[in-house]
Order: structure tokens, then sequence, then C-alpha cells
DNA sequence: CCCGCTATTGGCGTATCCGCCAATAGGGAA
DNA sequence: TTCCCTATTGGCGGATACGCCAATAGCGGG
């Protein structure tokens, strides 16, 4: 009989209903047993070292801190810690950030019970699950160019309706940097004008609701 | 003894964990049993007559047919349907639909485990629960003139980066028709230009990703 | 029948936008 | 060091956008 170890788990989720979810579900699961429940970020980072889960499940919605935060943060002050990201959040530049910063893994909330346990034993086998949709996406969209932080800042102002003008003002630059920007961003997203721009950026997750 | 009747219920969602820790959550308070567990509209409106709950646990993003039009369909068929809709969507336009549609309830999934249960009561007992922070919003932002559907249809093109002259061809109406549809979005919006106009949209829910 | 809202169009003019060409400077990778 | 990317700025000009004023027509409610 192989004696496989009990995988100790963390949730991360703001949802209680979810957790609750995913509590009853993984707790029945042999082999699994949940050690840990919290509902935000700051907590999570508290909480960890006294568990020291094999796997955290992480969202990256929450109050405060996002998941994203979280993760870094984690990472940083646990860098043993195995981090799964489970979120229902689809967008490539929630995936390519919470890869960048380490993740072990990520799926998506609409994942199937199986594959939700498949992906956790995957983790401790040391591999890096990524859900099949999200898989797909990173395919497809993968050699798109990324904004740079400055395009991103740039970007974040001509959502709220400055002008150029404007934009060079409050970022203390001259209106034609402003619109240098622009013009590289609207390139990378591949729009038309600043108006597509706005709207790329919030189905690639550059923008937030 | 108050003999309390058994609240039969159905659950529509596409998440599989939320619809087990919804089940487990529901299933074991006293007075609640879940009778359906469906992850799709067409599949909900199917199955709905056979069990006639009392009380409908609707999402709105669902694969295919959405929540929405789940419930708009769901109430046409059988006006004597009780749905709650619970959802993580906060846009304004998701909550004013779903009431305009007849929602017996609308509350979001981050809702604490009493208060869900509560509001489940309500609706027996002919309320129409609406979360707090939704109710917040709608004091808030309820006096925004909403749009019309010429209003949204420009909107959504403008998203994808169209002109004036390109929306009229499109539309079939001259440039200048165009161009009073968008200053009247960007007044109701209270939005500077076409680009602050669709990041209002995604806010607000006009646009999805 | 009158009112209000929606959809439609026109003229006129200024403000902004966006493209094309070109150039400098600094940081990081190879 | 060389090369590339990022950030920065300038000139020039045509294309679009947006504001203000005004007007017509249809539709549904009171």
């Amino acid at each position: 009989m192989t004696t496989t170890q009990t995988i100790r788990l963390m949730l991360v989720d703001d949802h209680p209903v979810m957790r609750a979810g995913l509590a009853n579900l993984l707790g029945l699961e042999p082999g699994f047993t949940v050690v840990s429940q919290v509902d935000d970020g700051e907590t999570a980072l508290q909480i960890w070292p006294q568990y020291r889960p094999d796997v955290t499940l992480l969202d990256i919605s929450l109050q405060g801190m996002d998941g994203l935060e979280t993760l870094q943060r984690l990472r940083e002050k646990f860098p043993e810690a195995r981090v799964l990201m489970l979120t229902s959040s689809e967008a490539q530049e929630d995936v390519r950030l919470a890869l960048k910063s380490g993740a072990n893994g990520y799926i998506t909330k609409n994942t199937r019970r199986a594959e939700l346990v498949a992906a956790i034993r995957e983790v401790m086998a040391g591999g890096q699950p990524i859900g099949e949709a999200i898989a797909r996406r990173l395919a497809e969209e993968g050699d798109s160019k990324q904004l740079s932080p400055r395009e991103v800042e740039v970007l974040g102002l001509v959502r709220q309706g400055f002008t150029n003008a404007d934009i060079g003002r409050l970022l203390d630059i001259s209106e034609r940097t402003a619109r240098a920007h622009l013009g590289s961003i609207m390139a990378k997203l591949q729009a038309a004008d600043r108006a597509e721009a706005v709207a790329r950026g919030f189905e690639r997750g550059l923008l937030k609701i």
C-alpha cells in the first residue's frame, strides 16, 4: 500500500459559500484536509506560518489587498509555500502576473471537482497545472506584447477621460510624450483609437472595474 | 409548534464548487432542501416544471444563455416561479435588469450564510431582499439616467474603435446622428469623451468583458 | 389632444486626436 | 561594448471629435 501523505490545505477566499463548498468538497476527498480558512490577504499572511499548509488555494478578488499582492508577499516571506490560484478571473493579465509572481498553478472556479483535485495533486507533485481554457488563451494571446508600467499608467488616465494635454500635465511630461505613449498603447493593444484601447484594457484585465 | 413548510430549492450556477457549497450549506439548514441543481439556463427551463421548487437561486454568468435571459424566460413560462438572483456581479445594469425582469431578490455571492438563509426566507414571505452593498449602489447611482437601446448599440460600436462615420454607415444613419447619440451617451454617463464613456459602460455593466 | 422622450439630421467652428518622420538619453541584456 | 527597449520631445498636417444652436417626426402616456 502506497502511503500517501495527507495533503493539508489552506483556503483564501472572500466568498463564504465558496469556502464552505471547497471545505466540504475537499474535506470529503480522501487524502485531503482543510486546516485553515481565511477571507482576506492580511490574515492569510499572518496565519500561514501557524499551519504551514502543503497547498494554499488563493482567490484573486479579495477585500483590501488583492490575491496577486497576497501571492507576492506570501512567496517573499515563505518561498516554500505552494500556491494554487483558484479564481473566476480569466483575464490574461491576472494569469500572467500570477505565474510571474510564482504561482504553482492557475485554475478557474468553474473547474470540475475531479480536475480541481487533480490540480492540487499536481501542485504537490511539483507540477504547474493550468486550466484548459486559460492555457488556450495563453497560447492565443501569448504573442501579444505587454504594456510598460508607464503605458498602463497612461491608459488609466485615458480611461478617466483626460486629454493628452491633461495627461502630460498630470505626469509632468509634454503632451507630445503622452501621445507617444498612447500611440504605443494602441499599437500593442491593436486598438484604432483611445476608446478601443480602454475596452481592450478591460478585456485584458489591465483595467479593473 | 409552528409548522413551517420545508422550502424546496433549485440551484442554477455553472460553478460546480459553488453549487456544492450551496447544496451543502442549505441542505444542512433546517427547513431547506435542495431538490435540483443545474449548470445552465436551458436545462433550468426544462427541469423547473418537473420540480417546481419554491425558490430558484440563479447566477448571472452562465454558459450559453445568461442568467438574466434565463430569468426572463422562466418568468414568462412560469410566472409563479420565485427567483432569487445569487451572483457575483454588482454592476448596476445587471441589478436593474434583474429587478425589472421580475427577480424576487438580488444578493451577491459574498453574502454570509445567515444573510443568505434570511434572504431565501424573505423571498418565501413575499419580500424582495436586496443585498446591502447593492442597495447602497442603487441609492447612489439610482438617479443616473439610463441609456436607450440605440445608445447602448452605439456604445458597443464605439468600444470596437469605430469612428462616428463608421457607426453611421453600420447603423444606416448619418454620421451626424451617430454623433448625437454619442453626445447623449457621454452626457448620461458623465463622460468627457468616448474613451471614458466606454470605461463607464464597463463599470455599469452595459458592456461586458 | 398634448407632453415628453427617442431617433433623426443640418450647419459651423474649435479642440483633439493620431499618423509619419526624426532624435536623444538611460537602463538592462547579451 | 553593442543592442534593444523605454521614456522622452519636436514638427507638420489631415482626420475626427465634440460643443452649441436648431428642427422634424413618431410613439406612448396622461
